[in-house]
DNA sequence: CATTTATATCGTAATATTGCAATCTAATTA
DNA sequence: TAATTAGATTGCAATATTACGATATAAATG
């Protein structure tokens, strides 16, 4: 079907499925990472640091801003993008709720 | 193309964003969790928690023990699945490197 | 106003994902 | 050995994703 079931699943498995799959896709890895680094919000100059044509780190752009994991602000022609701030520490601080947990080997098969 | 480009992507982003998506949903996530809350393995009762059928619980995990996520053991008929210790350890470490990163909602658009 | 510039959207093609019923496999038990 | 049990695999069908060329839009500039 391709379709994802979300029923029977908790809120928080839904939202934390939705933010990673938001960030599985290394273009999308790459534009957080360089956000992150350039703090000072950086346009479409993100095109040029992909191998990725316009239209599709367009798209990119959409689905990270969709999830709420970066906004734009319109600066004339152009768009600062930057990583959403609010929303950052939330997904922290859901991912960490999953990342918190240690794993013993010896416990395990 | 539904075909994802990773040449132009450093190994580490192609890394990233493929855990990233064997983790992208909610049944998976489900599995995860509850691995690891019950440390020791459990077997095929996943197929239990979850509201999905057998076959499509056991392409879920497939999938996490081809991300290296899970990892099973053959014990009689049943399986023991629980999480890769070692590799749940790498997978930290990598998804930390990007969550350490702090954002300053006055830098920013 | 015409042109340029930055970005979004559309249309399309290729491939991937999800889900389930049916079936297969292999170990266990009667 | 036949039946049972636990899982995996196969074979669809439906939907989603990815990518890009072409095109649209909207601000800035000549």
């Amino acid at each position: 079907m391709g379709i994802t079931k979300s029923e029977g699943f908790t809120k928080e498995q839904n939202e934390l499925s939705f933010i990673l799959k938001a960030l599985a896709h290394p273009a999308r890895i790459a534009i957080v990472q360089h956000l992150l680094k350039v703090n000072s919000c950086i346009g479409g100059e993100i095109v040029d640091e992909l191998p990725l044509a316009q239209p599709t780190v367009s798209r990119h752009l959409k689905e990270l801003k969709d999830a709420g994991i970066i906004k734009g602000t319109i600066d004339g022609v152009k768009i600062n993008y930057c990583i959403d701030a609010v929303n950052w520490n939330r997904i922290k601080t859901m991912l960490d709720g999953l990342l918190v947990n240690t794993v013993d080997d010896q416990d395990c098969c």
